[in-house]
DNA sequence: GGTGATCCCGAGCGAGGCACTGGGTTTTTT
DNA sequence: AAAAAACCCAGTGCCTCGCTCGGGATCACC
């Protein structure tokens, strides 16, 4: 398991899908101007969502994305678990890693219990959870206008790279070899 | 906080220091041998090591390092947030990072809460708990030569790459930007 | 006082991931 | 037909990881 700002822009994207969805589709554009996420890669994002079940899609005009199941349903860790992909491969296994004499991997427990109280934390927190704490706060939802097209006119803000400089909190892979 | 592979490798040198320090330093290459981590490598780690003064290095023959404290007062999060440095730069701050209208950081306290956690648990593990599981594993620990010159002859096995390729595991940058 | 063991330091390198860009295609509605 | 949207994919610049290389500094010994 791997935490990045993919992960948190995956999450933050899935909230505002699910704070919104209530009117029909949610299109990525909209969300790539609220959210000040790159359009494109939150493609690659909502495919990788898509994929893994957790949204689904509608082409054409007035399409865009819904919720694939109940926001209740949906936890942190299915999110951060779709786009962050390799589950699996995930230990140390019987090869040939573990050292010689003796052959311990000294410290594989250490990292399987950390990996396992993270995905149990992560695993808690649903984006019901999260979706309530934003309303709790007072967020404002507009209606969508009944008149699809007649939107633009605002003046497209173009999403400037915001560019994450300092990684300041991150878990590597902890399995692989040890 | 980050988990790399670089955490996994300082806490198993640092197990393996605990392990050997009762009859004097421990050498890098010793432990490069033992645990199959290249030298350079070590020397990067245990630099960081002790500049946060968890080890004390003496120099010249004979030399090695020995822990700092005793490893009862040692945690694994001491010695990840050694290697892993950028402890500070924490928080998306007041800068210019949540978004416009209703400005919030819709995440942030969810990756707050997780770095809290994380920092939790490797906190409550202390090396000297890592070292009592492999003394209960039962290793063996072979004495030092009491001729130190007289080392060496065992048939070098160069420390190959062993080449973590898939990382699992992994926590990225949780707060920048958000 | 030289020799060698050991720590110390910094530059750099190859691979891979991240965040993003750009250019297309398909599907669907109007 | 035209436009809106999802889809797809190849590439780019940057950064970190794990490691190598090449050189010091410092100290125990003979």
């Amino acid at each position: 398991m791997r935490l990045t700002t993919k992960g948190r822009f995956a999450v933050t994207a899935m909230i505002d899908l699910a704070l919104r969805q209530n009117n029909g589709p949610v299109t990525l554009a909209a969300i790539s101007q609220r959210q000040q996420i790159s359009l494109s890669y939150l493609e690659q994002l909502f495919g990788k969502l898509r994929r893994h079940e957790l949204v689904e899609s509608t082409r054409g005009p007035g399409g865009g994305y819904t919720l694939a199941r109940k926001a209740a349903d949906i936890t942190v860790a299915d999110i951060i678990l779709s786009v962050d992909e390799p589950i699996d491969a995930t230990q140390c296994g019987g090869k040939e890693n573990c050292l010689g004499e003796g052959g311990r991997c000294m410290t594989h427990e250490l990292w399987a219990t950390l990996n396992t109280r993270m995905v149990e934390f992560l695993d808690s927190v649903t984006l019901q959870k999260l979706v309530d704490d934003q309303l709790a706060k007072g967020i404002t939802i507009e209606d969508k206008p009944a008149v699809k097209r007649a939107i633009s006119a605002a003046p497209v803000v173009k999403p400037v790279r915001v560019n994450a400089p300092n990684s300041v909190f991150a878990l590597g892979n902890a399995f692989s070899k040890s």
